[in-house]
Order: C-alpha cells, then structure tokens, then sequence
RNA sequence: GGGCCUAUAUUUCAGUGGUAGAAUUCUCCUCUCCAAAAGGAGCGACCGGGGUUCGAAUCCUCGUGGGCCCG
C-alpha cells in the first residue's frame, strides 16, 4: 500500500470509571507520540475537578489533553458540542504529526463521534421542551406518530426524553435547510483506521477501586470543592443535574442526608453508574477487551499501529 | 423482677381469615444533542413451635430476637 493511501490511525480507550483508563492513556501517548482527548460528560466542565475524577497537571506528565474544561457548569454541554470540538481536535493533532488517543467513559460521546448512529443537528429548543415535557408519553407518542411515522415506529415508547427530542427534532427539520441536517462523520469513519481497546475489569475488583477513589476523593478536597463551586454561583439544582458525586455532596452540605449516608450512597450510585457504562460499551462489538496492565495495552496497540 | 409494643424481600415499610404489595438493593437490558441522563424487564419475604379454623402470614398461646416503660 502506497504512503498515500495510509490511513491515519486512531487509538479509542474505553471503560467503566475507575478502571484506570487516564493512566494508560498517558503511558500510551508518552510511548507513541499521543495526544490526548478526553471523552467524559462532566469532565468537560471547569471547576470541576475532584468530583469528576478530572487528571491533574501532574498526572498528564506533559501529554497534551483536550476538552477538559471546555465549558462553563452553568452551562449545559452537549454530545453534539462534543463531536464538533473533538472533529477539530483530532484534526489538529493530525497536523502535528501525533496520534489522537480517545479516552474517557462516555460511551454517548464516543459513538456520537465514531459510531454508525448520526446526531441529528438540531439544537436543543429549551421552549417546546418545556411545553412536551408536562405531557403523558401516550400524548408524545400521538403527537411523534403524527409528524414521523418512522421514528414512531422503533422509538423506546416509554421513553419520555426520546420522546420530546423526536419531536423537537421533527419540529425543526420543517425550518432548517436539509443540509445543515447531515454531517460529516462518515468522513471520520472512511479517513481514519480506529482500534478501541476497553479496560476489562471483574466487578469485584470494580468495586474496590470505586470505593478506593472517592475515599480519595474526600481526602484530596470535594466537600471543599464543592462548598465553593457553589460560593461561586452554581446552584445545588444545577449540581443536581450535574450528577451523582455533586448531587450526593449538595444533599449533605445542605444538611438533607447524613455523612454516612452520603458515602454510601456515592458508593452505590457510583457502581451503577459502572455497570451502566458496561452496558453500553458491550454493544460494541469492536472493542477488545484487555486488563488494566499497561504492558498489554502497549502491546495491543504496538500491533495496531504497525499493521499496514 | 413487673408491664407494653414489635417480628413480611438486602433494607425501609404496606397489607388481608381465602394465590402477599410498594420503594430500595441486586441481576439483565434499551438508547440518534441533558448520558453520572432517561427508560424497560427479572430475582426476591410473611421468625420458630403449638392451638382455633374447611382454610392462619393474618386470631390465640408459648418460645426466640428486637424496641420501650416502671422498678
């Protein structure tokens, strides 16, 4: 095969959270001249750090890292946000001659940039959210039948958020020009050769980490960081929407959970969370599962890498 | 030592003399711009002995465990 006609190469590594993934991807980055992106919901966020699990300076060890700190947390930050400044990351690594390595938990973000499925380029429209979201999702479904009789045909019926985003989406094709509609990721999947490795990890071993970490956690600072954040501004309802260690700390600080309760409880959540991530990621077929030894990984990869 | 209350799912609690119900945990699953989100499915229990009764998890009694009051 000519140079030319080489694909650039891609390095995806996923898994649930507190499996390891930011450390690999760092040995991975300072051995193949990487670059880090970061693919996490949360992490995107600036300030916050602790509760997110967000690497620090230290543990970058000088690799460059992308979309972390992206956004404002009064913000709300989307999958579609997340495509756009990801496709332009990975661009720029290309062009200095380093390899984008895509690491994080959010499986959402990563199929959003990689996988089959298209995101329809449709902005949220916060008016007629509003409006659906005090319906029946018997009265979504009469109104989504009614504007997309193929949607309505293998949408999750019970579904109310799938639900009103059809419908918002249906609403917003009538205006928006058809080309603004597609977007360009199939380009991605054609231009670039992608290997996606997954942290393998028993659920017992899962369990001990995730409550390794947020003891961690707590010793490193999050009631603090929390404390302040909302000192800062960020309402204990946004906290909430933000997630499990932030919404479990707010119930506490403001006095409506015990501390015991609020360990346990980010304990619990946190392995749900876990199992969830699994849950999406097992769909993917593509995914070779590896332990977390940085060794294997490497070695994994070396052979991707040297293919073609 | 005397008296009272209580015992149902991992947990917290409903409940009825006639096939035991919820929330939660746990397991599995779904996913087209809130994704640590939103939703679905499944597993799972009447403390033990005796009695009353056609039939007891339910009523009575003893035991055991738990809680409380008086001394």
């Amino acid at each position: 095969m000519s140079e030319k006609n080489k694909k650039t190469k891609i390095i995806v590594i996923v898994g649930p959270t507190s499996s390891g993934k930011s450390d690999i991807a760092v040995a991975l980055a300072k051995k193949f001249k990487g670059e880090i992106i970061s693919a996490d919901s949360r992490q995107v966020y600036k300030g916050l750090d602790i509760g997110t699990g967000k690497i620090t300076k230290k543990e970058m060890r000088g690799v460059p890292h992308h979309l972390l700190d992206v956004c404002s947390p009064k913000k709300r930050f989307t999958a579609s946000d997340f495509n756009k400044l990801a496709q332009k990351a990975i661009k720029e690594i290309i062009a200095r001659k380093k390899i984008p390595i895509i690491c994080g938990g959010t499986g959402f973000y990563i199929d959003a940039l990689l996988g089959d499925k298209q995101i329809p380029e449709v902005p949220p429209n916060p008016k007629l959210r509003k409006i659906l979201e005090k319906k029946t999702v018997e009265e979504l479904f009469k109104i989504l039948k009614k504007l997309d009789l193929v949607r309505a045909s293998n949408i999750d019926v019970k579904n109310p958020r799938r639900l009103v985003r059809a419908i918002e989406i249906c609403e917003a094709i009538g205006k928006v020009p058809k080309l603004q509609i597609q977007n360009s990721k199939s380009e991605i999947r054609n231009k670039f050769k992608i290997i996606k490795i997954g942290i393998k990890i028993s659920n017992e071993e899962l369990k001990k980490r995730i409550n390794k970490r947020i003891d961690k956690w707590f010793k490193m600072g999050l009631l603090k960081e929390v404390k302040n954040l909302h000192k800062n501004g960020l309402s204990w309802k946004r906290m909430g929407e933000i997630g499990l260690e932030y919404k479990i700390v707010a119930s506490y600080l403001q006095n409506k959970i015990s501390k015991e309760e609020m360990i346990l409880r980010m304990q619990t959540e946190t392995y749900q969370y876990a199992k969830r991530q699994m849950t999406w990621f097992k769909r993917d077929k593509n995914i070779v599962w590896i332990p977390p030894k940085i060794n294997s990984v490497t070695k994994e990869t070396n052979k991707f890498l040297k293919n073609e």
